[in-house]
DNA sequence: AGTATATTTCAATATTTCAAGAATTATTGA
DNA sequence: TCAATAATTCTTGAAATATTGAAATATACT
C-alpha cells in the first residue's frame, strides 16, 4: 500500500465510530453484517451509519452488496493487511522494537 | 495499547504533515532530530510544525527533548509497536490474511 | 396498489481542524 | 545588555468533518 492510499485508510480509521465499525465487521469475517446490524452494535443511527459506512468503502476498508432490503458490509482483510504492512515496513521500517513482531522474508518486514 | 489510546493515537497519524513528520523520525531512529530539520525535511513552516509535534507528543507517539537551542523530536516506537499490535490483534484478529503475517506467539498475534 | 422495513440522501447546524503570520519565550554568544 | 537563532503561542479565518432529523429510494410482503 502506498502512503497516500496509507493514508487515506488511516483518516477513515480515526473516528471512534467507524473505528468500532471495523472492529466489529472484523469479528463478523466473511459473513459480514448488514448495516442496521451495525449500527445496533456501535449505538449509531441509520444515516450516521450510512454517512460512515461510505467513507470506509470510500477508502477501500469495507465492502458491500445488498441482499434483498438489507446491504450487507464485510471488512477487506487485503486493505487492512495492507495498511498494517505500510505502517510496519514504510513509516516503521527496520526498527528492532517493531520488527521482532514479524517473520522474517514476509512482506511486512 | 487499548482501543482509546490506540484511537488518539491514529488521529494523530491521519493527517499528511504528522505522517510525513513520524516517517522521517523513524528513519532518524533513537538519534532523532530538531523540529527545524523536519520541518525543512516534510515542508512546513515553523508554527505548523509545533501544532503538529505537539499533536504527536500529546498522542505518545513522539518525544521530546531540548538540546540547547534545539527541541530534538524522537520518534517512539514501543507506542507505533504498540499501535501496530492494536490494529493485529484487537481489530483485525485472528484473520488469516492479516495473521500470516506474525510470529505465533508473539504479543501480535 | 398499499404498507412495512432497510438504507441512503439531503439540508442545516455545530464542531473540529488546519494554515498563515505576528508576537513571545528561551538560549547562546558577542 | 544586545543581537541572532530556535521554537512555541496566539489570533484569525477558511475548510473539512460530524450529527440530527426529515425526506427519498429500494425491496419485500399481503
Amino acid at each position: 500500500m502506498e502512503r497516500i492510499e496509507a493514508l487515506q485508510a488511516i483518516r477513515a480509521l480515526s473516528q471512534e465510530t467507524r473505528l468500532d465499525i471495523i472492529r466489529y465487521l472484523v469479528q463478523c469475517g466473511e459473513e459480514g453484517a448488514a448495516a442496521g446490524q451495525i449500527g445496533k452494535a456501535v449505538g449509531a443511527s441509520a444515516s450516521r451509519m450510512s454517512f460512515h459506512l461510505s467513507a470506509l468503502e470510500h477508502a477501500g476498508l469495507v465492502s458491500s452488496e445488498r441482499q434483498s432490503r438489507h446491504i450487507i458490509y464485510q471488512a477487506n482483510f487485503t486493505s487492512l493487511g495492507g495498511l498494517i504492512s505500510f505502517l510496519l515496513n514504510d513509516c516503521c521500517g527496520n526498527h528492532p522494537d517493531i520488527a521482532a513482531c514479524c517473520l522474517p522474508g514476509e512482506n511486512c518486514c
